[in-house]
DNA sequence: TCTAGAAGTTTACGGCGTTCACATTATGAC
DNA sequence: GTCATAATGTGAACGCCGTAAACTTCTAGA
C-alpha cells in the first residue's frame, strides 16, 4: 500500500542520484510524520540504502533537514507567486499571497513547520530562494503604502506576521481551520486600514 | 558554576514532591537548550533521580513536555496581564498585551516554542489557563471594534496572529529583534485601521 | 589498463525513551 | 503500635537513534 516504505532494490552498487532521492524520500515522509519523528535511518530505508550512505551527501542529519526545509521554502514561494498571478496582481494579488501562505501551511504542516523551526533554512537555502518571496512582499507593501501614506516596510512586516501567525495558530488548533476565514483575516485592505 | 546540573543528593529514598521538581528542572533546562534537545534522562539527572522515576508522575516524555508547556502558558498569560495593567488598560493596554506576548517569546524562546509546538498544551493545561488570555483578547477586541464598527472576533484573530507571527519571525531570525519595532508592528490602532 | 577517489557497506558505540522486576517508604485499618 | 498495601523509588535490559571507522565496490581519467 505504502509507496514510501517498500523500494525496488537497486541493481547497481551505486545509486546514481542519492542526494536527490534522499530529499524526495524525506519530503514524502514529511507528509506522514512530523519533522521530529523523521529519522535518518528511516529515510535511508525508504531509499533502500544503508543509513551511513547519507553521510556521503550530508555532513549530518541537520544538513539533510535544512535541505528539506530549503526545498519546502521554494515550494512555498512558488505557491505564493502562482496565487498572486491567479488573482491578477495588485491589491487582490497581495492578499492572495498571504492566503496562499496560510493554505500552504495547512496543506504541508510538517514541511511548513520545518522551514521555520530551522533558523538556518533560509540563510543556507541554495540561491536564497526566499528572495523571490521577499521581493514580492516588499513590492506589494510599497504599493499598499503609497496610497495610504504608511510605512512600506512596517506594512510588509505586519502582513507577513499576520499570515505567519494565522498559519501557525491554525496548525496548532488555536484557531479553527476555515477556508473563508483565511481570506478575511489576511485581507490586505484591513491591514493597511482602508 | 551551573546550578542545574549538580544537585544535593536526597537523604531520603522518596523525594517529596518530584513532580514539581521535575517541572522546575525542565523549565530551567529550557533556558539553556531547545525543547528537542531536552532529554528525559537529563531532567532526571538534574533532579538527582533515576530516569525511570519520572514514569511515576508522567506516563511518557510528551506528558512532561505538555506539563512544561502548560506552565509556560500560564507565565505568558501572567506577563500579558501585567503589561495590560501597567499600560493602564484601554487601547494602550491592548497593544501592551501584544508587545508583552512578543517580548515573552524573545525572553523564553525554547519555552515559547514548546507551548505552540505541542498542539495539546492548551487543551490539556490544568484549568485551561489560557482562558484568561483569551478573555482578555476578546474583551480588548470588542473594545476596539465598537468604535470602528469592525468584527470583534476578526480583530481579535488579527491581533493574535500579528503578535504570534512577529514573535515567531523574530525568533527565527527572519525579522530583526528590535524592541521599538515590536510596539510599532503590534500597534492596535494600525490593526483596526484607525 | 590501471589506479585514485567517489560512493556505497558493515560493525560498533554511547545516548535515548521505555519496560520490567525489584527495593524502599508512607499510610491507614486494626 | 503493627503491619499489609499502595505509592514511589532503583537498576538492568531492549530496541532505535545519530554518528564514526574501517572496509568494499564501482567509476573515471591518465
Amino acid at each position: 500500500m505504502s509507496t514510501s516504505e517498500s523500494v525496488a532494490p537497486r541493481r547497481s552498487y551505486h545509486h546514481g542520484d542519492l542526494r536527490t532521492a534522499l530529499i524526495e524520500a524525506g519530503l514524502a515522509l514529511l507528509e506522514t510524520r512530523a519533522a521530529d519523528d523523521l529519522s535518518l535511518r528511516e529515510v535511508a530505508r525508504a531509499v533502500g540504502v544503508s543509513a551511513t550512505a547519507i553521510y556521503r551527501h550530508f555532513p549530518d542529519k541537520s544538513a539533510l533537514m535544512t535541505a528539506l526545509a530549503g526545498e519546502g521554502l521554494q515550494r512555498l514561494a512558488a505557491a505564493q507567486r502562482a496565487a498572486q498571478v491567479a488573482a491578477g496582481g495588485g491589491l487582490a494579488g497581495f492578499s492572495a499571497t498571504g492566503a496562499a501562505y496560510v493554505r500552504f501551511a495547512l496543506a504541508n504542516p510538517a514541511l511548513f513547520r520545518l522551514i521555520f523551526a530551522n533558523p538556518e533554512s533560509i540563510k543556507l537555502a541554495p540561491g536564497k530562494p526566499d528572495d523571490d518571496a521577499m521581493t514580492l512582499l516588499r513590492a506589494n507593501a510599497a504599493l499598499l503604502a503609497e496610497g495610504g501614506g504608511g510605512d512600506a516596510q512596517l506594512i510588509a512586516m505586519q502582513a507577513w506576521a499576520i499570515a505567519h501567525g494565522l498559519a501557525m495558530l491554525m496548525l496548532d488548533g488555536q484557531v479553527p481551520v476555515d477556508d473563508a476565514l483565511i481570506d478575511r483575516v489576511v485581507d490586505a485592505g484591513a491591514i493597511a486600514g482602508k
